[in-house]
DNA sequence: TGCGGCTATTG
DNA sequence: CACAATAGCCGCAG
């Protein structure tokens, strides 16, 4: 089959229909509508799919990360996905799962008695009479393993069988989506969570702008400042403490007469104005870390083409938030002024203001918060309210997300409970299921799973305290599984509004964005970046009263001040 | 060599 | 010092 005489049997069809997708480079491209498949030899199977998304612009369903991959190597950007995986993690919870597990949990097969690799190779190799290698299905119905792990690229036709089954799978998820509470919000979230899947694919590709020079300017700096003797030199009589031994630093405290229940920065920062030797060894933490986990061998691990890059995954983590491995969530503020374009582009960095609060407004839909976030600052109108002052409110608020008992919050928190009954309320619900051990819901429908540890069975007191961190643990993972959905959508609608102008997304952390320009359509871009926070909303927000805020900036250095 | 504990960094 | 994450080094068990 060619891709002509494909396109004219597609002819006629509705823009947006699922259609189903399976390639391997210089092999060739599987579709499937599940009715019919086809099967393309070809060498350049992006190019095909390249083709038959400008002419019919299908919903494209694939099984994995696998595709997108390696479109993001071709640069073809597909805005309408439909990834198995990634909606199998959304209806089913957790992170960890496979194509063959997706399969035959979708299919109500017995998920125990998984065929592994190995020992089905050798009952392969046997064959067993009345087998079909070439069936990707085996007669007990589970998925052949080996055709999960490459198998289907051999042959264009193993990738229209295998993209069948895609469709299959997303069949059955669609299936699964009409018996939930909203099935239109939660179909909405498998949409934007796949596309956030492709993103994450070419932030994967892309990498951030780093300058070498500066980075490695910022590695001397430290390696100078984590001399032992700097810190060493302010004991008497001189002794050999080993810094990186916890054990031995409190030791060595309480020999200079402060005795500390643990080393924490937080702690020793209380006493640094006083004390001379801790300050100087919280100068030497600072500089030890970024000389041991981000110094020449993480460069040089995680550097190339003058681009930054890590593993990025689209929801990972209990409540579906982004995760990117190689540091690029926790880079030291030391670090930031290494990330930087070529002298041709800009930086528009972007980060939406108090988004966990706001999202609570949104979720639970209480009036009085409502109004709080047509505020700038969310937390002056619930100060008033409270009759406190402004940062105590934001402790208590932050508090009651996170499950706060004790301290300045606990007080402000009845405060809170009379003024915002309806938004406190929904917390406390989710933190009662979590301690019960009920799975709970973001309101984009993501299932959060709750677990029970059987070692605290018969220890009264410990799974009390396991109960109630689960309970924190499911209070939170509504507000940030809402807050992460929430960011994904603006995130891809960032992606899809600012392509014609050459930019593109190069980080997502959480709340914040970083997109690389051209500098000539860096304000364009910028203003864009902002409109789209109001479409995210409007799309997303199950409140439309709720109002979001963000800053955006142009900046040449990820470190430069925000204007 | 793998794992829990401690610590750092970030949102 | 509550929620989430990645990642390093230490000592200790195997």
């Amino acid at each position: 089959m060619t891709p002509d005489a494909l396109l004219a049997e597609l002819d006629g069809r509705e823009t947006g229909v699922p259609l189903a997708l399976a390639l391997a480079e210089g092999i060739g491209v599987g579709l499937s509508d599940g009715a019919q498949q086809w099967a393309l030899a070809c060498d350049d199977p992006a190019a095909v799919v390249a083709r038959i998304d400008g002419y019919l612009s299908p919903r494209w369903v694939w099984w994995d990360r696998s595709t997108p991959d390696l479109l993001a190597r071709h640069n073809l950007a597909i805005d309408r996905c439909w990834d198995v995986l990634t909606v199998h993690r959304l209806l089913h919870g957790g992170w960890k799962t496979s194509i063959p597990l997706a399969w035959a949990w979708l299919n109500g097969l017995p998920t125990e008695s998984l065929p592994r690799m190995g020992q089905l190779g050798l009952l392969d190799a046997a064959s067993e009479e009345g087998e079909d290698a070439e069936d990707p299905l085996r007669p007990d119905g589970h998925l052949r393993p080996e055709w999960a792990t490459g198998g289907y690229q051999e042959t264009s036709d193993r990738m229209a069988g295998w993209a069948s089954l895609a469709f299959s799978a997303h069949e059955a998820q669609l299936a699964l989506f009409g018996e939930r509470d909203s099935p239109d919000r939660a179909l909405m979230t498998a949409r934007s969570e796949s596309a956030a899947e492709m993103l994450c694919a070419e932030l994967e590709q892309d990498g951030l702008p780093i300058n070498e020079a500066e980075a490695h300017r910022i590695i001397a700096l430290a390696e100078e400042e984590r001399e032992d003797e700097h810190v060493l030199r302010h004991l008497r009589p001189s002794q050999e403490v080993n810094l990186r031994n916890p054990a031995e630093v409190k030791a060595m405290l309480r020999r200079a007469g402060l005795d500390l229940p643990d080393t924490r920065a937080w702690r020793l920062e209380k006493i640094r104005e006083s004390e001379p030797l801790v300050d100087a060894l919280l100068t030497w933490r600072k500089a030890e870390r970024i000389a041991t986990t981000y110094g020449t061998i993480w460069l040089a691990e995680h550097v190339a083409d003058g681009r930054l890059r890590g593993d990025w995954t689209s929801s990972d983590g209990a409540a579906g938030r982004m995760t990117a491995s190689a540091g690029l969530h926790n880079l030291p503020a030391a670090m930031r002024s290494a990330i930087a374009p070529d002298d041709s582009q800009r930086l528009v960095r972007a980060d939406l203001g108090q988004i966990e609060p706001r999202v609570l407004a949104a979720v639970s839909g209480d009036d009085a918060f409502v109004a709080a976030t047509q505020d700038d600052d969310l937390y002056e109108p619930v100060a008033k309210k409270l009759n406190v002052t402004r940062d105590i409110a934001k402790v208590a608020v932050l508090g009651a997300m996170y499950g706060a008992t004790t301290g300045e919050s606990a007080g402000a928190l009845r405060g809170l409970q009379n003024n915002y009954p309806v938004a406190m309320g929904l917390l406390e619900e989710a933190a009662e299921a979590g301690r019960l051990g009920h799975d709970v819901f973001t309101t984009g429908g993501r299932r959060v799973p709750m677990w029970v540890d059987p070692s605290v069975s018969g220890d009264i007191d410990k799974a009390i305290s396991v109960a109630a961190a689960r309970g924190r643990f499911a209070r939170n993972a509504l507000i940030q599984g809402a807050a992460a959905e929430f960011f994904k959508v603006w995130a891809i609608t960032v992606r899809r509004r600012v392509r014609h102008l050459g930019a593109r997304i190069v980080l997502c952390l959480h709340d914040e964005l970083l997109v690389l320009t051209p500098m000539e359509h860096a304000d364009e871009v910028a203003s864009l970046v902002a409109e789209c926070v109001q479409e995210a909303a409007h799309y997303w927000s199950p409140d439309p009263r709720v109002r979001f805020v963000a800053d955006v900036s142009i900046v040449k250095r990820w470190s430069d001040a925000k204007d």
